[in-house]
DNA sequence: CATGCAAACTTGTATATACAAGAAAACTGT
DNA sequence: ACAGTTTTCTTGTATATACAAGTTTGCATG
């Protein structure tokens, strides 16, 4: 054998070809037994350069189609807006969300300039907090804009995640993100079930798509 | 064959047995042979359940040793810091970096200010730029204080990045970030080889360790 | 023509087998 | 007692095979 071994080097080789633009986003890659034949080696080899790729997010497979080349959204992942659900499942672990609040409320200032709306007009307002087996792991708030998500608060976010519904309505196009250390104020403890007064990690998430300002989101996270 | 396969079983299985404890840190876990015999399935099936926990950062193996639980130093991963070499080599990318500058500098006010030392005390500054596979990928210029650090320039950082450095001699315990859209100024357009005036991600980033701040960075990536 | 079925592809799961390579324990001869 | 070797365990790579399951294509029958 190589010093390198055989999958490694269908991987180099696949990830060549995308790199230099060979095989483009979307595109359509040779499956398991074309690149078993290709390179002289089994159909599982060919197949175990194949899964880690996809694995590692380059490509993407599904049964009965094929292999394509991954659509690279954000190929540096320091733009990449995980999503908390995902996570946990990548994990192994189990996943359920808890809807503490989902209503229409009137803008208060600092809400209203940060969505851009007129203070005291409607807003959407949804507090989730999200388990991994069944511990709380994070607390959810967010502000969204009623324009742009109409029927935000029709949707049943214990099956689906705020951010995937409105990924969905309104593509995002750029988000801002800080970062910073805090004690919980009153509501977020009674949220995650915090006695003691540990601080937490506050993040502080405004989403834009094309049309304007989405949400503006809170999520607070135990030390 | 049941709804779920035999290999998510057995991951099950094993991330419960961490979860609940009955599996410690650093402590070694069955082997291939074992599981397989336990679960009634062949070496292979037991092997991509271990495999794929290692994937994903559950388990760590070493070849003749056997398979261990991960220390989990940072289990949630919006704290984790990612070293960027790690990112380039798991995308299976070459990873290079070129040190643009490695000096010691007299410490201006906002420098002076973000690091908690006086003006014009001494500081070290890094310019660093990380590429992959050739192409540059992001520019991170770096003050750090001197006391906490003090062989900073002394390293080679084209073989290990400063992060990985300054882990090793102040393990950090805190970190703040602020991400924000820019348009590079001329220095980082040189560093970075850009010709037309693309926006940027800058991620400032001050480290906290027990002992003080440690370093104030500054990471830019193309748009 | 249209509906349905079959064939031909794809990826997904699972097994049995073989040998390579790293590490530690046990055994050997000096 | 020590050094070197062998054995035995581990994980790592690779193959051949089998069947399951999803998707498309095309053919055949009504």
């Amino acid at each position: 054998m190589a010093n390198e071994p055989k999958f490694a080097l269908i991987k180099q080789h696949i990830t060549e070809q995308i790199r230099t633009g060979v095989w483009k986003e979307d595109q359509r890659v040779p499956s398991e037994n074309e690149l078993a034949e290709q390179f002289s080696v089994s159909r599982m080899t060919a197949r175990r350069a194949l899964s880690e790729l996809t694995d590692s997010g380059v490509l993407t497979r599904s049964q009965g189609l094929g292999t394509f080349v991954a659509s690279l959204k954000s190929q540096s992942s320091m733009l990449e807006i995980k999503n908390i659900a995902d996570e946990v499942k990548e994990r192994n672990g189990e996943y359920s969300a808890e809807v503490i609040a989902l209503e229409e409320i009137a803008a208060m200032a600092p809400i209203a300039i940060a969505l851009g709306v007129d203070i005291d007009s409607k807003v959407y307002r949804s507090v989730i907090v999200h388990h991994e087996n069944g511990q709380s792991l994070q607390a959810e708030e967010r502000f969204v804009s009623p324009h742009l998500a109409p029927e935000y608060l029709q949707q049943d976010f214990t099956t689906i995640t705020p951010h995937e519904y409105l990924s969905g309505v309104a593509p995002l196009t750029e988000a801002r993100h800080t970062i910073e250390a805090v004690m919980p104020s009153q509501d977020v403890c009674q949220w995650l079930n915090l006695y003691n007064e540990e601080p937490c990690l506050q993040m502080i998430r405004r989403t834009w798509s094309s049309s304007g300002i989405v949400s503006f989101t809170r999520l607070i996270s135990p030390g």
